[in-house]
RNA sequence: GGGUGAUUAGCUCAGUUGGUUCAGAGCACCUCGUUUACACCGAGGGGGUCGGGGGUUCGAAUCCCUCAUCACCCACCA
């Protein structure tokens, strides 16, 4: 006995474990049509949030579907070393236990971090598939595993040889948390509260003439080089040539002019620190102004700072801040919000610092991979996100790309220096070759290993991603395997990470797809990394808010698939998304009290609903008694009838579907569906078929109605994969080994009658009027009434369709559906179509609100049959529409004018 | 300052090339209905001058201009 409720935990975990140990989601070449998605890697370190049940739901309906249609599906799963986010995690996680990263060497430091990423990394990917994501996961890959790491070192030898990379000192955001070099993708600027200090500096050779400055930073007065003004500011023009005395250091320094300075701005004099503002560097480099760096890598004071040496800056802050008013230097001090920039990984402020970093050049291959989106060889989903791609990319927008970090969590750059002479380096896949190198170039033959010393740094994370679609195919070791999957069909992300990930692939899959691939297979198949790029939205929260750990605005993945089945949640989560829109979703918050929560997820819940819908559906159908020869003719014909209707609708329904997955119209095609089984197939097909109580039903019948379950179970499972399994075992009791839903044959959409569907809506139209119509004189739904139709051509044709007169009898109940010449009838008189009827009842609605409303109807069509005619006789619209639309706009008419006619006598009867 | 998007029913949002089924869905709301697959249900119903204004067109939710409001991204912020 089938259970009333559809119950999703207790079947869930139970068809991952089939699938898997089936082996259903496994992948190796075979001569099928491969499709290819491989997962943006979440970071090692990561737990399921909403973004990735959005993406990773969209990537499985993908790749299931892919898999019904037959092709080789491969869902290459994966995680993201994080090198930033990792380390700093890492490190945190011992000093809880009492160890300093400082007492660690490097060796000691990565093994505790792999111990770390093999005890708790990777939790995620176990998450995802509670989700039901069906990833070939023997394939899983780690960014910092050995054969992709390789390839980070072969992608960075070659860059070198191509003369791509280079080192220079730049200024650089600097994280004094995490001490290393940040990107400015990696720095996050927020609007904060802070003070602006107005300081007074005096003019040298004067005792009492002083100029005022204005600073949020007042400790890097320390390292103050100038002060500025603008040239053109007549308030200062007989400073030109002074010299000014910093505070506290007492250090004498040139007042310059640099229209840099804005003279609306504070005092429209400002002080100059090169060393510690980006802006003030490059003032300084056009001034040739000294270079002070009073910061250690760890954010204290060195020893240029004088009497705060070894103070963390924010501290010398308030002191100097002190001590300048203690001097007299304070003029006053404002209130002042302004944007800081906060390390996206450790929230600490990050420093402009000056620091030598490795660079890519990036002007030759971010217009190739503009190009490439461009002239549409890589497809943007939606279209628009090729505007920000454009914008990003724009030649004046690129700047070098900083890929050195000072992590040891990531790949080190294979670069060896001479411990001799630093200046000198040999970039090479290992020591061996640099030491080769290094003898050749140095013409030393006695260079021993022992003079080599590796760069310390590591590579930007993005650096080992951008080779993501192609590292994880071995297609630097072992390329057999990429060049059967690759370029891959789709990319699924969110338009957060286009310029980080998206346009990064796309520069290395032109950059060594085609030597990798080699020129026949490159010409044939493409070089670029994926075809389409499908965009999601952000996740908000109902105030339209970034889910965010910090904010707390997330709802728990988990609970949510606790409480609505993964199904559920994935219907929700689908039809909430469309195309490249943000989603907000309105979901519970984590909350831990018992309080009711109101803001559930109502989407989610409508997905719930549905599998039990289905559920019920199948218990309908297993609950009734089978026999072989329906109960009479007119059985036999409502049913055939209903077939013939359902299956029409569903091939309009599969014709539509495969639309809307063409352009990647996930929640269109879901919720199509969706309407589709619930409403023509549940609320009409199965009502019209069900038997009368306790009355079996003929085995054509049932067995139809199998098959068009069985299609529908195959339809839905992309989308909803474990109640289409669960329901797809029950429905058929020999199944046989591997006769499962998830391998299933998609259907091929065939045509379907229009004509008969528009017959089949004005049915529906009557069905609903009778209906209707008895609720408003208080009729019993059920008590056989007699239908009259007004004898006609037209109606005569209409129910000329086989079965079409006896289903409507049985649906409506209606003791007979007849015709007639008489124009008068007690009871209610109403057209649907072009036709009028008379449900006989003695009548008991008002007559004064019928008639009005009556009057009501009657005006409405006159005014469509005037504004109709009025079109038709426009010259204009006849002569410039297309045929098809005045042919439309003439049945329009005729339909309307007959309505008319038949409404005007109506009405003169009930008068 | 540069860029992008949004504004449609009480709420959250669809609406593809301007033209049948274009004004839709879900939720919420109202009425009626439990021994009948499903109350996580069924039947029926109310509710929108598609942000304002202008323009193009035979025809505009859809294209153009403009204004308003709200988001977001990049740059800058002494």
């Amino acid at each position: 006995m089938l259970k009333k409720q559809y119950q999703a935990s207790e079947v869930e975990a139970k068809w991952y474990a089939y699938w898997m140990e089936k082996g259903y989601f496994k992948s190796s070449p075979d001569e099928r049509e491969p499709y290819t998605i491989v997962i943006p890697p979440p970071n090692v370190t990561g737990v399921l949030h909403m973004g990735h049940m959005l993406n990773n739901t969209i990537q499985d309906v993908l790749i299931r579907k892919a898999r019904l249609e037959g092709k080789n599906a491969c869902w290459v799963p994966g995680t993201d070393h994080a090198s930033i986010a990792t380390e700093a995690k890492v490190v945190k996680l011992l000093r809880e236990k009492g160890i300093k990263k400082s007492d660690l060497s490097r060796e000691k430091f990565l093994e505790h971090a792999f111990e770390w990423k093999d005890m708790y990394g990777g939790m995620i990917l176990e998450q995802l598939k509670m989700l039901g994501a069906s990833c070939d996961w023997e394939r899983t890959r780690f960014t910092m595993e050995e054969k992709l790491s390789k390839a980070v070192i072969k992608v960075f030898v070659d860059l070198h040889k191509k003369g791509l990379l280079y080192r220079g000192l730049r200024m650089t955001n600097w994280d004094p948390a995490a001490q290393t070099v940040l990107s400015n993708e990696e720095v996050i600027h927020c609007q904060e509260n802070s003070k602006l200090y107005h300081v007074r500096y005096r003019i040298e050779g004067t005792k009492d003439e002083w100029v005022t400055i204005a600073t949020t930073r007042p400790e890097t007065i320390l390292a103050d080089a100038a002060v500025a003004v603008h040239p053109e500011d007549e308030r200062y023009t007989h400073l030109k040539g002074k010299k000014v005395v910093v505070p506290i250091v007492h250090r004498v320094v040139p007042i310059i002019f640099d229209k840099y300075v804005k003279m609306d701005f504070g005092t429209g004099a400002l002080k100059v620190t090169p060393a510690h503002d980006m802006n003030d560097y490059e003032i300084g480099q056009r001034h040739n102004l000294e270079v002070i760096d009073m910061l250690h890598d760890n954010g204290r004071l060195n020893p240029n700072g004088k009497f705060y040496v070894g103070m963390d800056r924010e501290d010398a802050r308030k002191q100097i801040a002190k001590d300048l008013k203690a001097q007299g230097h304070i003029v006053k001090i404002e209130q002042y919000s302004n944007s800081v920039g906060r390390s996206e990984r450790t929230n600490a402020v990050v420093e402009p610092k000056l620091t030598k970093q490795w660079f890519l050049k990036m002007d030759q291959l971010s217009a190739t991979a503009l190009a490439a989106v461009e002239n549409g060889e890589v497809n943007f989903l939606p279209e628009h996100m090729l505007n920000m791609y454009r914008n990003w990319l724009k030649e004046e927008n690129v700047r070098d790309w900083c890929i050195s970090r000072q992590l040891w969590w990531g790949q080190q750059i294979p670069a060896w220096y001479l411990k001799e002479d630093r200046t000198q380096f040999f970039v090479t896949e290992t020591v061996e070759e640099a030491l080769a190198q290094a003898k050749e170039q140095t013409a030393n033959a006695d260079l021993t290993i022992e003079d080599l010393e590796r760069e310390e740094d590591v590579v930007d994370t993005w650096f080992s991603s951008w080779l993501w679609p192609m590292s994880v195919f071995d297609a630097w070791e072992d390329p057999e395997e990429f060049r059967y999957y690759y370029p891959t069909n789709v990319l699924v992300t969110g338009w957060d990470i286009m310029f980080f990930w998206v346009a990064r692939m796309i520069m290395a899959g032109y950059e060594w797809a085609p030597t990798l691939l080699g020129d026949n297979l490159a010409k044939k198949k493409g070089i670029q990394p994926f075809k389409d790029v499908y965009f999601t939205g952000m996740v908000r929260d109902k105030l339209g808010r970034k889910m965010s750990k910090s904010i707390g605005n997330s709802p728990d993945s988990l609970a949510l698939i606790e409480k609505y089945g993964a199904d559920g949640v994935r219907y929700g989560i689908l039809s909430a998304a469309a195309a490249g829109n943000d989603v907000i979703f309105d979901a519970p918050f984590v909350d831990k009290s018992k309080t009711a929560c109101k803001n559930e997820s109502e989407l989610c819940n409508t997905g719930s609903k549905f599998s039990n819908k289905l559920w019920n559906a199948l218990r309908m159908i297993k609950g009734l008694e089978v026999v072989d020869q329906p109960a009479n003719e007119n059985i036999a014909k409502i049913n055939a009838f209903a077939a013939k209707w359902l299956d029409n609708e569903y091939n309009k329904t599969l014709t539509s579907i495969e639309k809307s997955f063409e352009t990647y119209r996930l929640s269109e095609a879901v919720k199509t569906l969706y309407n589709f089984v619930w409403g023509d197939f549940c609320s009409w097909y199965l009502e019209i078929i069900k038997p009368d109580y306790q009355q079996p039903i003929d085995k054509a019948t049932l067995d139809t109605t199998i098959d068009f379950f069985e299609k529908f179970m195959t339809l839905l499972h992309p989308f909803m994969p474990f109640v289409t399994e669960e329901i797809w075992a029950y429905l058929r009791d020999n199944r046989t080994d591997a006769d499962d839903c998830t391998i299933s044959t998609w259907p091929t959409a065939k045509s379907f009658d229009e004509a008969f569907l528009y017959n089949t809506s004005i049915m529906k139209d009557l069905v609903s009027t009778i209906r209707n119509t008895r609720t408003k004189n208080k009729l019993k739904p059920k008590e056989l009434l007699t239908l009259l139709v007004k004898d006609t051509a037209a109606a005569q044709a209409f129910l000329a369709e086989d079965g079409l007169k006896e289903t409507i009898e049985r649906i409506a109940y209606l003791e007979t559906l007849d015709y007639t010449s008489k124009e008068a009838h007690a009871g209610a008189n109403f057209i649907a179509g072009t036709e009028q009827y008379y449900l006989l009842f003695e009548i008991k609605v008002d007559i004064e609100a019928e008639r009005k409303k009556l009057k009501e109807e009657l005006k409405r069509l006159q005014g469509n049959v005037m504004g109709i005619e009025k079109k038709l006789t426009n010259e204009k619209f006849v002569s410039n529409a297309p045929a098809k639309v005045i042919e439309n706009e003439r049945k329009k008419l005729a339909d309307n004018q007959a309505k008319v006619a038949l409404l005007q006598e109506n009405l003169a009867k009930i008068q």
